[in-house]
DNA sequence: TAAAACCAGTTTGCATTACAAACCAGTTGT
DNA sequence: ACAACTGGTTTGTAATGCAAACTGGTTTTA
């Protein structure tokens, strides 16, 4: 049996993080971000932005579109499949963390 | 104002760091624990789990207490007054900031 | 019509990390 | 006596995360 804590230990630190839980939390709750957007949403600094995002595309988490509007040029994100599911199960995952600690806490009590 | 992926983003990362979050959440859900048992709790080597202690001890959220049992060395590990809020306030601030998303979600979608 | 300022990002350099392997001081088994 | 075990700490290294500096183009200003 493995305790939530050895869970805890083991959660995937590529979206954990907190600048790049930040940007995934924010593609899964707006439907198209561009990256000053985002830049704005999060409030990282565009390098810091910018290597994150290379992370997360690498990963496949997110997929990364560069077009012209007019002249200038524009970078929109979106989550892919992978990613939104991602995203999505890391938050129920720290919640049920937390929902296995209490358990174990009351067993803990329990058997002493 | 500032968005909740803002905050996000700005997250302890010396609290949030997965192997970290185990230890504080095990010192805060488990009595007192000496070394080799938070070792076996949370999965981590022991020089991982050393070093951590010595972070965390340094940022003044855990106090380590060594002696001896017998002619055994033996390392308790406490949860400070201080480390007991944060990491308790850390959990809580998780928990706020996705109902933080949700909401903001909400007003995305009624200001179009 | 130069040149200064701005836009939309990327690359670079650096200081900090997280990690496991190697190590260490002592103790117990054989 | 010496090998193996206990209970950890220190060391070496590769991988971050970060902001400052840069790039390639566009618009404004003088």
């Amino acid at each position: 049996m493995t305790t939530p804590f050895e869970a805890m230990a083991g959660l995937d630190r590529l979206i954990h993080e907190p600048a790049r839980l930040a940007i995934l939390t924010a593609l899964s709750a707006a439907q198209s971000v561009d990256f000053l957007f985002l830049q704005r949403l999060t409030g990282l600094t565009k390098g810091n932005l910018s290597t994150h995002l290379s992370k997360l595309e690498e990963a496949e988490l997110v997929k990364i579109d560069k077009h012209f509007e007019g002249k200038k040029p524009i970078t929109t994100i979106y989550l892919t499949t992978k990613g939104k599911t991602a995203i999505n199960n890391h938050w129920q995952q720290l919640e049920q963390l937390r929902d296995n600690v209490r358990e174990w806490e009351q067993q803990q009590k329990a058997s002493e």
